[in-house]
DNA sequence: TATGAATGAGATTTCATTCAT
DNA sequence: CATGAATGAAATCTCATTCAT
């Protein structure tokens, strides 16, 4: 029992191994320019061993993309986790995105992969599905916050404003990181999202807040 | 004088017969899959013609990529030529904005260069060269239509929420075309440029509005 | 009558051109990077015009190397048709050949064209053909002039050290410039066929003369 | 320790199986035609695996010169290691390369770098650079030969003679092996060396010996 | 299991030749 | 005849994968 226990475990370090080097590799010369070779020095391995762990070097492709998916899906929950109320969720998952937005290694990956997924029928389902899941979410949340506060208001075109703001948002760093930082980005959006239900700093005097 | 006008014409007409066949090969086959060969066959051109004009492979990827941008510059430029108010500028672009994304085959292979424009200097300052001048311009108009409405407004930030709603809705309809419509996103973005002026639909009752 | 001459004489003049321009290209550039491109731009012509004057382009290769040796047949021809004396007719030859080498632009591309005759069987076959009729004329003049003198020599030992040692000094020419002039070679292998007859200048005292 | 050794000889062998595959490739079908594919056949190794030990096929091209040329240096260094007399050593040096000659297969390839060497930069210093020790070496062994026996002697021009000579017979025999032989050149050559210094067989009546 | 040498498919690029204008 | 655009064969080079050690 413990041989295999540790065998596994071996294996799935070595996986982890991989995936950080193609990360690592794609991250300094981009997507088309990441080979093997470059992976698996990325990653301190040899050569051959990819095919010890990865039916090819596409399987590993998606390895991942599901990892950097799953990873953040992980750090969201975990930030959510012991909050209570609905807005303060929202508001500690905005915080959430742009603290990852701040790793910009990971992030150019991201946008590279977003860049190729559309053709990846694997990563295309992953990203439908998560983003279907998250979108579900955030509305929840907003109808819950909006109910505990005797609020109505319309969550799908509020959920929609969100989700995109934060997709906007975090494309805008990764294009440009010159443009506005991650904090930046992540006070506006939080401003918005309390102005949303009147507890903004500006509620009173939103207009002369800009937003 | 004739003879070279022609011929430029005729360069100028094949280069773009193959930058449309860039584009229609990255639309079907993704970035990665598409080879000299598969750009050829849907510019209906011979696999050899790319030297004739283009120095190399990634010269005519630059040249697609410039091709998309200009292009879209341009559409916009038209379309708010002939408007006064700096607020119905804004919308007008909007419309533009999201009557692109319509054409999913483009939109989804400007999403393929931005994954690689990172990683390739003239795709990166071009890309950079156009998005300050475009947020420049949406701070400019933001900054009138507020001076003639008499209204204060953080145009700074603004303009950042505007332009990275517009990427956000963009390239929520890329990944996924059926969780909203480009109409629905432009309605979205355009109450929300009224809204910032008092003059939405919803201006009396943004609450119930969604924004 | 008058219009196919004119014909005839254009066609030989743009052969002509297709030669030069072989020669030229391939002293710029060398052998393997002289393109048809190439060629036709040093020749002053249109790509596609080569196909007109010649049935390929290793036919042009093959009629550039016939220029350039039955050039200087008929230079060293000239050279000696006036004069009477064989030793004085060799030594005009000698001249002639040196002058030739002055010419550093048809030199090196004589070499170009040696280093690929042996696999070019019209080329190799002229090349033998004037070769062998060029040591027999030299033979020929030796024995004569040896006659003429009463003395006796080995022809063939000479005939052959004369060859070689022009083609040896025309080769150090082409590969270094700078080890000698063309000047001085004449004038050693000149002294050299002087003193086979004891008429040089260093005939009484060859051994300090140095040869 | 032992296994970089090891490497080192497993590469060292593989390059020498590639750059014998070179020369095998073009002295069977020419340098114009020996492609990649020929080189990799006549080596009896894969078509891509020029690439794990040349960064291409001109640097492959260059080493194989490299190996021609230096080749042929330590021969005639071999050669004339144990010969006390200067003059012995250039009559060793002599035979040593028109024993060269008598290798057909690389005397012609030889001809076939020659023929390009001069657009190719790091063969021309190469070329240059070995020509030029060669040729004071040459004069050097001259001077101390005469020297030894108190002959005056113009070293200069009888080492160019010398130097010269070898090269027009190497020519010769590449251009046309049916004229002469390597044997014969050797003797003429020795001869010519020996009747310098007034020790050939024909020394009493050279002029009867044909020199 | 780990390594990296070997393979060969496939990509880009070059270029001689053809051909419509 | 002259032109140079078009073609496609062939060359080089890259790289994912295999495999002997």
């Amino acid at each position: 029992m413990a041989v295999p226990l540790k065998e596994t475990r071996t294996v799935v370090a070595r996986r982890q191994d991989l995936i950080r080097g193609t990360i690592k590799s794609i991250a300094k010369r981009g997507f088309a320019n990441s080979t093997v070779q470059t992976i698996c020095k990325a990653a301190g391995l040899s050569r051959g061993l990819i095919g010890h762990y990865f039916k090819s070097k596409d399987e590993l492709l998606v390895a991942a993309f599901r990892s950097l998916v799953t990873e953040a899906d992980d750090e969201t929950r975990r930030a959510i986790r012991d909050v209570a109320d609905p807005l303060e969720r929202l508001i500690a998952a905005t915080r959430v995105s742009f603290e990852r937005a701040e790793d910009r290694e990971k992030a150019t990956v991201w946008l590279a992969f977003w860049g190729t997924a559309r053709w990846t029928p694997e990563m295309n389902r992953l990203n439908h599905h998560l983003y279907a899941r998250y979108r579900r979410w955030v509305q929840r949340q907003l109808a819950e916050a909006a109910a505990a506060r005797g609020v109505t208001l319309d969550t799908r075109r509020a959920a929609l404003m969100y989700a995109q703001m934060i997709d906007g948002f975090s494309l805008g760093l990764i294009m440009d990181p010159k443009a506005y930082t991650p904090k930046e980005a992540a006070v506006i959006v939080c401003d918005w999202l309390r102005d949303l239900f009147g507890e903004g700093a500006g509620a009173a005097d939103r207009r002369t807040a800009g937003t």
